[in-house]
DNA sequence: CTTGACAGTGGACTATACTCCACGGTTTAT
DNA sequence: ATAAACCGTGGAGTATAGTCCACTGTCAAG
């Protein structure tokens, strides 16, 4: 099939699917090509796009989504394998997820520290949480 | 005081204390040059840089970080303003980690279905997670 | 026979936040 | 006097994941 029954069949757009191509997520050999020029795409390349999306949609990197395809092409993408990937890929998350409380929390004592040690409606000075280290030192 | 004491005194290396003045987050007057064309920087300037680092950690982007500056410039970082703007990036963060529960979920659920219906240590068929839409739909 | 929709290639551009380099001038220490 | 350490400027490069553009070629419909 052309690039743009692929574009359709898989909601990626015409570019992206080039750019996977430069990318050497998916590969069209010298051959694959009508008399005009065109490129004739494969049944695996359709499915390897679609591996893309769904591999992608978990979280991963390009590169990352790179090495299940060559998982996928040599056939050793086993439940193991992608299974120990995902696990990793869940305690980045995790520590993603953590971090981010914890940021969160920051910035919501220091709006609390604020609201009890600023004059109310006080317009005329600059608030400390950006002025002064003291003030979020303790975060 | 010249940029590497500026340097010493914030942490920050000299590219990124003149990258931010490329990006106008700090600037310097054109008078402010000492005889020998080296840049004579403020006490101002310094707290500038201060502000920044504390403004970044709470995670907010160098565009607004600069606009926490021009409120600081104009004496207008009420509590009351930065308040507001801590609490907006609060929700966004809310969002963001709810998101990443999701993906983690999502994997996890993934991973749990993938143990229970491939056979132990099945070395030679691809992760129905990867191939398989019908696998992945439902989480 | 021309217009529109498609195809190919190569390269530029987007955002974010630096980081590094080259090249030249200056200051400080030995 | 010379080497190390500093200063200035301008511009390139890093990573990520595309997106858009120009220019050219092809194909189908009216």
């Amino acid at each position: 099939m052309l690039i743009g029954e692929l574009s359709k069949k898989t909601g990626l757009p015409r570019d992206t699917i080039r750019f996977y191509e430069k990318q050497g997520l998916i590969s069209i050999g010298r051959k694959e090509r009508r008399f005009n020029n065109y490129k004739e795409y494969s049944e695996e390349t359709l499915q390897n796009l679609l591996a893309i999306k769904r591999i992608k949609n978990f979280g991963f990197t390009l590169n990352e989504t790179a090495d299940f395809l060559a998982l996928i092409a040599s056939n050793t993408a086993s439940c193991d394998n992608v299974s120990q990937k995902m696990l990793e890929k869940i305690k980045l998350i995790d520590e993603k997820i953590t971090a981010l409380q914890e940021l969160r929390n920051s910035m919501l004592s220091g709006v609390n520290n604020c609201l009890s040690c600023c004059l109310p409606n006080d317009e005329s000075t600059n608030c400390m949480m950006l002025t002064d280290d003291h003030f979020t030192q303790s975060l």
